[in-house]
RNA sequence: GCCCAGAUGGCGGAAUUGGUAGACGCGCUGGUCUCAAACACCAGUGUCUUCACUGGCAUGCCGGUUCGACUCCGGCUCUGGGUACCA
């Protein structure tokens, strides 16, 4: 009797849905494990099979979990805002909450057919109002505090509040803009409201800010950098210039400190930490303010200029300085016979993304302002410069040019025929190239003059701080976060304007539900689509924000809903919080690096301040799984079967060379082991119906390459077309088996073979061929448990470090081992089945009930014991290796392993007889199994 | 450009702490079963040399450390991810 898969997995999901095998509850018996996906956003492709490969994974180890005992939260939800259903709704029509629905509904069908054991009651969607109620709820908390640094942590601005009443801000130590004024109690109690709430947005924790957005004056719209290419719009191709906006921000540098140093408490892989650890970009240097030379500048302009530099002690070699060409301080800069050529390379860069001028870094390019600043170390004149690679977001948006030192100082000086001044007698060749190096001692230096690195930066920044133009000072490369979407596919932003200040609404109004617009697009004067609400104002008067909050929103906090995720009180209860914590094991790719996870990480703290979560860290265990990319198959057309009334021919692979031809992507459900399926292939297209094929060895062979997974390219693998092909429980072994979870790779089908016949070797170890259940209550045999608990051991410690692929290796050489000593006893195949229950749920969970178990509780059974006693080793070999190329083996028994020193005494032994007596140079024993023997 | 990864047979990959490279699977070859095929089972399969034994060469490229390197260090090449409004 054959395995009829489908009939058995479809039996078994109706199964765990109707007694909800996997509802989970709050369970103080049993200690709890937290594994979550990162939730999917729910595009109209429908779930790929790049999707479930980290679904799998979480899976199996919330499976395994529950067999070690754990109570296992193992949630899943969508996070259903974002761009690419507004742009649909842009084109058709339709709603994007429309859209959405049917997109969530295709993606749970598909889901369920792979048989997670996912607990659906708990499901979340980012936009859906009962959900986004606390994402605004939380954007309002945000808004309500401001980081205090004595505290360190977040403080309600009502107690900043109070505190400036009594005495100012003289002795708050908080974070805030920069150009916050000193101010006395006196001057905060005799401001106007409208200028204490001016005043407060420099310390709430979010703000509307001035930030650059890439603006598209054609579109009347904002672009994401993913809607720009090549400089232009993608959708029409219209230029896009860079332009400043009021955009929500939120202070997440107040945080930057915390999120470097919690990176310490968390089990994630070391490259990743770095990744977000180089993002924030903390580094320690100094603040030095330049004196502008008033002689040729405008009205108004600034007296000094303020650059921020981790090497103070190259200050005597700095031959020029570049703003940043979007810098405020540009007109006042500008003389008179400067003027075109700066205005022409400011609109020339205003052309460029900030992407753009970060790659093309080859190219020099810049603009002499006409201006000059003094050098306040050697009172030199130094020509200030407009340069694309300063950019304004980042420090001050100056920088000094030390060319001996820095290699795009360097190529920019040389360009402009700059001087280059050597600072350190260690300097090599600086007319050649930049040497950064801190050796040495100082020349052409001044005060620092032979010192040497460590002194000659204490003096300098001392010398600094006393003459009060510049100070020790520690700069982030992170920025805040702009919060703002000019879109309208995103949670509504909870607040309103008076007088030109953002006011929130009241707590008891949320949530602050999506207005019902008539199309989806900016309005006429360019306002975001929110705009094109009809009275959408708050109390009727005041206009709400019309931009929404992005994508990032709703995903960082969402792990705490599922905790609680019907509570209408609050996000969720302190009682779940309290015993849910964190996320255990979180799994998601590495894609996600830098944005959601360190919102998510951000989000977190700030809740934590407000005493309503447990952790400083939301997932303790982090495990990125590789993208799975596209695998295209490829037919060769003869081109000379090109064109009217001629039937199509087509070359196999391995004889394409000797025709002229053109490869046309071929729909890869169709090509199997690269071999095209003939008949299918006529029936795919018309136009191919007739198609003739000049083959090798019989077969058409289809050529291969590797691509991003996409419609156009015939080679999304859909899995509902696997699973009806294959069953989901080897669809699920296949994709663990395809090789490490972290690594990229090309999807392919040509190994799933194997996953099918072990499933139905399996079945061959309970069913005979005649259809007979052959398994018997008998005692094992030695040799029986001892494949047994090999595969115990390999399995638990393969899991335990999360090496899902070999675990099916192990699984398959056991079944195999198994099959060989025509095993059918009860004992060793109900522990298999345990084994295996994880990876195969399904076939594991029908085995479970002919074995004589309950329905439903394999997922809840013991996982098995392993027992070492009967994996003894008749012998045991030390290897020997002679000049590190001969080699031979010492056994000993098992139960008598020498110690390591034992085993080269007897390795000098067995290496002297075989020299006829003569002692080798050097025996090495290393404590390993191994013993070197140097003649 | 900058930051972070990766590269091992015909293919996917294994090698857990520097210790017998190629487990396991696919594919291929031969065999058993069959009228035949499919399925299943058995055997072989890095490469060069050889009837065979054996021996040489092999973990992207160049160099280094070590008795010993897929593994550690330095320098490249190529591929993937991120680069702040894709999610």
């Amino acid at each position: 009797m054959e395995y009829n898969f489908k009939e058995t997995e479809q039996k078994w999901r109706k199964f765990w849905e109707e007694n909800q095998t996997y509802k989970t509850e709050i369970n103080h018996d049993k200690p709890k494990y937290y594994v979550l996906d990162m939730f999917p956003y729910p595009s109209g492709a429908g779930l790929h099979v790049g999707h479930p490969l980290g679904y799998i994974a979480s899976d199996i180890i919330a499976r395994y979990k529950r067999l070690k005992g754990f109570n296992v939260l193992h949630p899943m939800g969508f996070d259903s805002f974002g761009l690419p259903a507004e742009q649909y709704a842009i084109q058709t029509g339709q709603h994007p909450a429309i859209t959405t629905e049917e997109n969530i509904t295709t993606y749970i069908r598909q889901l369920k057919q792979i048989g997670f054991s996912y607990d659906w009651s708990r499901e979340v969607r980012t936009s859906d109002a009962k959900y986004y109620k606390w994402t605004q709820w939380i954007f309002m908390q945000l808004f309500k505090h401001y980081y205090d640094k004595d505290a360190n942590k977040a403080l309600p601005i009502a107690s900043l509040v109070e505190r400036f009443a009594v005495s100012g801000n003289k002795g708050v130590n908080a974070v805030c803009d920069e150009d916050t004024p000193n101010f006395t109690a006196e001057e905060w109690n005799g401001m106007n409201e409208q200028e204490q709430q001016t005043l407060l947005l420099k310390f709430r924790l979010t703000f509307p800010d001035d930030s650059v957005v890439n603006w598209c004056p054609a579109l009347g719209t904002v672009l994401a950098n993913d809607e720009i290419k090549d400089g232009v719009s993608e959708r029409g191709g219209y230029p896009v210039e860079q332009k400043k906006m009021k955009q929500w921000a939120m202070r997440i540098t107040a945080y930057a400190d915390r999120l470097i140093d919690g990176l310490n408490e968390v089990d994630w892989s070391d490259a990743l930490k770095e990744q977000q650890r180089n993002w924030i970009g903390r580094s320690t240097g100094a603040s030095v303010k330049f004196k502008v030379d008033a002689s040729t500048v405008q009205e108004n302009a600034p007296e000094f200029i303020e650059v921020f530099t981790t090497r103070v002690d190259t200050i005597y070699g700095v031959s020029f300085m570049v703003i940043a060409p979007e810098h405020e301080y540009v007109p006042f800069l500008t003389t008179p016979e400067q003027k075109a050529t700066v205005d022409e390379y400011v609109k020339w860069v205003a052309s460029r993304t900030e992407l753009d001028r970060m790659s093309e870094v080859k190219k020099v390019t810049g603009a002499f302002t006409g201006s000059y600043v003094i050098n306040p170390f050697n009172d030199e004149k130094v020509p200030i410069f407009l340069a694309d690679y300063v950019l304004a977001g980042y420090g001050t948006g100056a920088v000094m040019g030390v060319p001996s030192g820095d290699q795009r100082d360097w190529n920019f000086a040389t360009h402009f025929d700059l001087p280059i001044v050597p600072i350190l007698d260690a300097q090599k060749d600086i007319d050649q190239q930049a040497d950064n190096t801190k050796e040495g001692k100082y020349i052409n230096s001044g005060i620092i003059d032979g010192m040497e690195y460590k002194e000659a930066t204490a003096i300098l920044t001392k010398w600094l701080e006393e003459k009060g133009i510049g100070k020790g000072k520690i700069q982030y490369r992170l920025r805040n976060a702009v919060f703002s979407r000019q879109r309208y596919w995103g949670e509504p932003v909870p607040a309103y304007f008076k007088d030109g200040l953002p006011y929130l609404i009241e707590e008891s109004e949320l949530p602050l539900e999506l207005p019902v617009i008539d199309k989806y697009l900016p309005t006429e004067t360019g306002e975001p689509p929110l705009g094109r609400a009809e009275g959408w104002k708050y109390k009727g008067e005041y206009e709400y924000e019309l931009s929404t909050m992005p994508g990032w929103a709703g995903s960082s906090w969402y792990w705490y809903r599922y905790m609680d995720a019907q509570n209408e009180q609050e996000f969720a209860s302190q009682e779940a919080i309290n015993y849910w914590k964190a996320v255990d094991l979180y799994l998601g790719g590495s894609e996600h690096a830098t944005g959601h996870l360190l919102y998510s990480r951000f989000w977190n703290k700030f809740l934590k301040d407000l005493g309503l979560v447990p952790e400083e860290e939301f997932a303790k265990k982090l495990i990125n799984q590789g993208m799975i990319q596209g695998r295209s198959n490829f037919v060769y057309r003869v081109k000379s079967s090109v064109g009217e009334g001629k039937n199509p021919v087509f070359v196999s692979f391995g004889l394409k060379e000797q025709y002229e031809t053109t490869p046309i992507h071929v729909d890869v459900n169709i090509v199997s082991n690269e071999v095209l399926d003939v008949t299918a292939f006529k029936n795919w297209r018309s136009d191919f119906e007739n198609a003739e094929f000049i083959l090798e060895d019989g077969k058409y062979i289809c050529g291969v390459e590797v691509e991003k997974m996409s419609k156009s390219k015939y080679n999304v693998v859909n899995p509902d077309v696997l699973v009806d092909k294959v069953g989901a429980d080897t669809l699920r072994l296949y994709e663990m088996f395809l090789g490490p979870l972290e690594q990229a790779k090309p999807w392919n089908t040509n190994g799933i073979d194997g996953s099918f016949r072990f499933i139905k070797k399996v079945w061959r170890l309970f069913y005979d061929d005649l259809g007979n259940f052959k398994v018997k209550d008998e005692a094992p045999t030695p040799a029986e448990l001892k494949v047994l608990h090999t595969c115990i051991k390999k399995v638990e410690e393969d899991l335990e470090r999360y090496s899902f692929n070999t675990v099916v290796s192990t699984l398959m050489i056991c079944v195999n081992d198994l099959g060989s000593l025509k095993c059918a006893k009860k004992a060793i195949l109900q522990e298999l089945v345990i084994l295996m229950s994880p990876y195969t749920p399904h076939i594991a969970e029908e085995l479970w009930v002919l074995l004589g178990n309950e329905a439903g509780t394999i997922s809840y059974a013991t996982f098995p014991k392993f027992n070492a006693s009967l994996l003894v080793e008749a012998n045991f070999d030390y290897p020997i290796s002679i000049n590190g190329k001969v080699r031979a083996n010492i056994s000993f028994p098992t139960d008598s392993i020498p110690a390591d020193i034992e085993a080269g005494v007897l390795a000098n032994e067995v290496v002297q007889k075989w020299l006829d007596g003569k002692a080798p140079k050097k025996v090495i024993v290393v404590p390993k199994r191994i013993v070197n023997v140097v003649l």
